[in-house]
DNA sequence: CTTTTGCGCTCCCCGCCGCGGAGTGCTAAA
DNA sequence: TTTAGCACTCCGCGGCGGGGAGCGCAAAAG
């Protein structure tokens, strides 16, 4: 990858111009030629040197112009100049706040709010919203619970984590007794009570060898029944971890009207693993990380640019949230949106009491 | 609404040809001329009797032209004559109703069985499925569990008709032991199993004063939480009912391609809402029903066709799920696949043992 | 009476042309 | 170093014309 641009390396005044240009071409979508530059950047400079300091730009990489006789355009290195040292970002209104906040109230479940979380990103921004549900590096059981249903079929609760809840119905090969369930639920969040879901997934075979003789035959069957409901755990729910919304908004904006291309990153937001593989580089970021076009490295994402911030709660990094739209985007507004919801996210996960 | 046309009304010939020249749009999209027809079906008439036709044809609201001079495209109600008479239904290989078995298999929970059959639907037939979750009119609580997850939060799990769980988690005003949770639970499973939701949410408040005196302090502020719980669950997934797929299909065919139906068609696969009358429209039909363009009432639906079908298990109506896509679609595959979709998926429902 | 032939007409599609506008690069002057 | 002037490029757009597909109508054929 060549190097970026460093704003030390220009002049004030090409700064300036430069500046101009991409917040011309935000706002209008069409290339910027030196007149209109001329007209409105306040330096009382002829279109004449405009051309020079453009010609010098595009030699840098930071602009390049469609065909020869049309206005600049910046490249992706230019907004990444741009975003980096030229943007000052909005202060946003206390009623986008106080409307976020209310949005983000931790009024119930975590797919709702996160599903919330999502949405609301894209209402305010008019683009696409994403939200990485929370992934704990570890899940640890914390509760194991058996109801019986009919004699054979018995619902498994799984609390794991403070707040989270899985349950699946496993059907048995003979009857369990309500009390054979507690007996068994009892000796189950003994020993695994607290540990990973990995290791228990991993060593409950273990365990049910090493009880082979201490524990009756009730016990054994009852061991193998957990290790059935461990096992479709394993199975269930790896890839609904990433919520999108607002796609259509994506469909407004002129410039991506390319209906291949839409329907080309459609697809990867429902394949998700592009997404997900991009905000998990974004997970350690200390804050904003913006994605630009081809820096992504998809080419699904070409023209397009994310924002995205980490969240976390109780002191963990919980995930990603972020933008998706137009490489073209108000980034100035959509920056502070981004981050404010990660932070209010994450107060929204911090365990209540 | 003008009646539609019954294909008594129609010579044999005007039927052959008619039936020959939808046939052909469907296959390419293009207006359909006299030459064209007069080549391809086996009639042996010049260009210029089937122009007749044609004229007739169109005078009876089956058929318009474009322009004057464009060849002929059939009405939302010529479509109407061609699936309800015209129709031969392909017979599907076995390989494809393998390959539905397959994807169809009651191997886990009822959301993710919904989820492939949508999947399964747009896939296969290259266009956007929908199902409507299953909403029996009537959900009776199976039982209700009370799990303390710390002192003041209570998991409480509702089961509800056979295999459907709902847990949300409480906080109450004050402690409770793991012992008075076990009553609470066996006192509401006591009265309430077996009986409506709704009604439960409606009479708890009743049971709450009747055993006012009853009951010991400890139960009192035991039915209040229940109450909670319940009140929580009724504002809860009222509007997730509606699984889409394969949207991005539709983002292919060629006559769709004005990006601003698109947008529109897509915003109103978000909000749910019309679709949702539609395929309600549908629940009462005996198997499958069809929605051809305008017809729907819808105007976002304009172009589009909805092929529809209920699906049954232990003999209650659950739901209806189907294909939306151009007008121009291959009804003789869509529909026994629609057909045979919601049958199995019927089977995959009905209460395993 | 039905079907066919023949003919004139309509309308779309496509490529072509020419023009105005916007913008550039270069050179020479300030 | 900046500006003015100028020639040049390229896009977008509207108008034009020809070819193609198809139609309707009228008259002839069956």
């Amino acid at each position: 990858m060549v190097s970026n641009i460093d704003s030390s390396q220009l002049s004030e005044r090409s700064l300036h111009l430069f500046k101009s240009l991409v917040e011309h071409f935000i706002e209008d979508g069409a290339p910027v030629g030196s007149r209109t530059l001329a007209r409105d950047s306040k330096l009382n400079l002829s279109p004449a040197t405009i051309r020079n300091v453009m010609a010098d730009l595009e030699a840098l990489g930071l602009l390049n112009s469609p065909h020869i006789s049309a206005g600049r355009v910046p490249t992706a290195r230019g907004y990444r100049l741009f975003v980096d040292s030229l943007l000052s970002v909005d202060h946003l209104d206390s009623t986008e706040v106080e409307q976020i906040a209310r949005e983000l109230a931790p009024k119930d479940d975590v797919p709702a709010l996160m599903q919330r979380a999502s949405s609301m990103l894209s209402d305010i921004t008019r683009l696409a919203g994403v939200v990485m549900l929370p992934r704990p590096e570890q899940s640890r059981l914390r509760q194991i619970e058996f109801v019986a249903l009919s004699a054979r079929r018995i619902l498994v609760i799984l609390v794991v984590n403070e707040r989270e809840v899985q349950n699946r119905i496993i059907n048995t090969a003979r009857d369990f007794s309500p009390a054979e369930l507690q007996q068994v639920s009892n000796y189950l969040n003994e020993i695994f009570a607290g540990k990973e879901l990995n290791y228990v997934r991993a060593t409950i075979l273990d365990e049910l060898e090493k009880m082979k003789e201490q524990v009756n035959q009730s016990m054994q069957a009852a061991i193998e029944m957990a290790q059935t409901a461990f096992d479709a755990e394993a199975t269930t729910k790896p890839d609904d971890d990433l919520l999108f919304s607002g796609q259509t908004n994506l469909m407004d904006v002129a410039e991506l009207a390319d209906i291949d291309r839409l329907k080309k990153l459609f697809e990867s937001f429902n394949q998700k693993r592009d997404i997900l593989h991009l905000l998990e580089q974004a997970i350690n970021a200390d804050g904003i990380q913006i994605f630009i076009g081809e820096e992504s490295g998809y080419d699904v994402l070409d023209n397009y640019s994310v924002v995205t911030a980490p969240y976390e709660a109780d002191g963990q990094m919980l995930g990603v949230l972020g933008v998706i739209g137009p490489t073209r985007m108000h980034y100035e507004r959509v920056i502070p949106i981004v981050d404010i919801t990660a932070r209010m996210l994450g107060c929204a996960l911090n365990t209540r009491n």
